[in-house]
DNA sequence: CTGTTAGCGCATTCAT
DNA sequence: ATGAATGCGCTAACAG
């Protein structure tokens, strides 16, 4: 059994008129709620001034003197006091946190942008509260209102919210709404992301400037991958072989979905994936099979994942600047929390297509 | 621009007192929190009953009559009431929120915890207050105290609990904590998880019983990739080479490591990697140079990442039951605040050598 | 700079 | 089965 590593024991000086800490039973104690936690009320005796100075002190030390700020610092540490934010809350009307909304935490694509939007809020305080759709219509609706009960301060949404109800209702509570990872003219409050559909065109016209016949595409199920798709299909001029993949899209999805594709276009010379693991199983699969990539197969993905600029070969995909996503949408939910105005509402952050070895490939 | 799909559009019959809902303007009102969201007191009068009774109907249906539940649903209709939790928290001490707090969301080994966490939390009626420590004990400080005065119901880390002070705090705020993937026999109250020096001590035993000589490690810096080199270096029974890769661990850096490992080690047979991505980064460095895996290179992994049973060759690995842990720590911190007594404090959910074709190889 | 008053919205007591 | 009173812990508004 491991030990525990960590800083040497350090005993809290815990002094204070209900405490009764003792040092070495501390580990043993069962449920040592000991007494209830100290409230500001309990600071406020302490220190000898009255609550709402103490509220002050902490809040916003600069209005308090410098003695009753000393003085209730001190009782601050005597009595263990921590704030209770939900009662702040209730009479601020700020809560401090912020709802975000994913389809699933296992799509990686999300994943940088969730992380960015979880440093940027902790940075001004703020909480994230995290909730899964699991890319479902009815679940989004009771998660929104889950998330609504709970008074955030914002909610930031990947993907644009389906329900009507549920953007009826968020327009209504005045709370600020991001939509992210998507494009639309009419967000329920801010959008910030791209156009699916461009993505599929510009993806689409690489392959025809590559002047590639047998075409084919490899996709996922969800909404905005089958926007990639018809993107693509627009470029192209004409349908094309597709295997569309139910969730979760993993290698093995990958693979299999290239051999589906295989059967329907057994002369198939390039195929454009709707994730850079797609790519990535589509690219074992073809080895697997002798098939060379690029030199017989060229495979495109999408999210330049963290693997595939140093594969061998390295994918060909489309970047989109996840973290920017995140960060700006925190951004923007504080800025309006401070009392900026909504001045904008459609932040187009564009992509780029990153042209790597597995699409170096002759028509 | 795409459009945005979704169901037709279906407006909300709102007709209530103070209501001024005007459809086709609802677009265009800018700050619209028209009035301020309805209360129960709203709903109370629109139901005509006191406010206890509409408090009972929504939270305890079944000691209310059926008729006045009928009138309090539709109360709530007319009014589009959605409860504000905060509030009945303040008086209840039950917030509905349960804190999870992670290295970094980027780390892929903790994704399926955390999801089922999430999964199984929600469907209690629970939400996740999400936080992330960047490793840094300080941070982890600060968070853990963040996450105390939203007032969550239970605490769920992954790891241990670094900071003494922490540790101490948490055990007298009378919280539910959950450590995970970690083991102790002294948690701040409860842990699931396994031990990480077993695990190398295991991959050790693995790698002896084969016969290589020549092995070496490549590892993460981190605690707990850390205490699995211990492990494996004890069942060796001596020090080996070791490439310490920084955080993030990439598919790059796997390369990278690989390339430091061979030039302490030009003889090197089998390598035991602190991830999976590690591994893949690995074997694409391995087939970059013509060493090939796993005749002339054996490679192990750890956590099964989604890719490793689907590549070529295969990656041995070691698997770790992460949704079992995030099902498990919601599990225990709901039952708990459902008055469960605390009788158990430690969940060894072990861990299983999965051995693939990376490590085909004779000695 | 500090204190007093008055709630925020709801759920727990206790009453009926 | 329903209601009245009370207060959770904190902060906005005013006062001094």
């Amino acid at each position: 059994m491991p030990q525990r590593h960590g800083t040497p024991a350090f005993l809290l000086a815990i002094v204070q008129e209900f405490g009764e800490y003792q040092p070495g039973l501390s580990v043993r104690m069962d449920r040592n709620q000991s007494k209830k936690a100290a409230t500001l009320h309990d600071v406020a005796k302490a220190a000898g001034v009255s609550v709402i100075t103490a509220s002050r002190a902490l809040s916003n030390p600069i209005v308090v003197s410098d003695k009753t700020l000393a003085q209730v610092k001190l009782a601050v540490e005597s009595t263990g006091y921590i704030p209770n934010f939900l009662a702040g809350s209730l009479k601020s009307k700020r809560s401090l946190m912020v709802a975000g909304i994913v389809p699933a935490l296992s799509v990686q694509q999300f994943l940088p942008t969730v992380q960015a939007l979880s440093n940027t809020l902790e940075a001004a305080g703020y909480t994230l509260l995290l909730g899964q759709t699991a890319y479902r219509a009815e679940r989004e609706e009771d998660l929104l209102n889950a998330m609504i009960s709970r008074q955030p301060d914002g909610i930031v949404m990947i993907g644009l919210v389906q329900s009507e109800r549920a953007r009826e209702r968020l327009k209504r509570s005045g709370i600020p709404v991001v939509e992210t990872w998507d494009m639309t003219h009419d967000p329920v409050d801010m959008v910030i992301g791209f156009s699916h559909l461009e993505v599929g065109r510009a993806v689409g016209r690489f392959f025809v400037s590559k002047g590639w016949r047998n075409v084919g595409v490899l996709t996922g199920e969800d909404y905005r991958a089958q926007q990639r798709r018809e993107g693509f299909v627009q470029a192209l001029g004409r349908d094309v072989p597709t295997a569309v993949i139910p969730a979760p899209n993993n290698l093995a999805m990958g693979r299999r979905a290239l051999v589906e594709l295989l059967e329907k276009a057994p002369a198939l010379d390039a195929v454009c994936c709707s994730s850079d693991m797609l790519a990535h199983g589509a690219i074992v699969e073809a080895r697997a099979r002798g098939i060379r990539v690029p030199e017989d197969l060229a495979v495109c993905g999408f999210g330049n994942a963290d693997f595939s600029a140093d594969m061998a070969p390295s994918i060909t995909t489309v970047n989109v600047d996840g973290p920017e996503i995140g960060n700006l949408a925190a951004s923007l939910i504080v800025d309006r929390r401070k009392g900026a105005p909504a001045t904008r509402k459609l932040f187009d952050l564009g992509f780029r297509i990153i042209e790597r070895e597995s699409t170096n490939r002759p028509a």
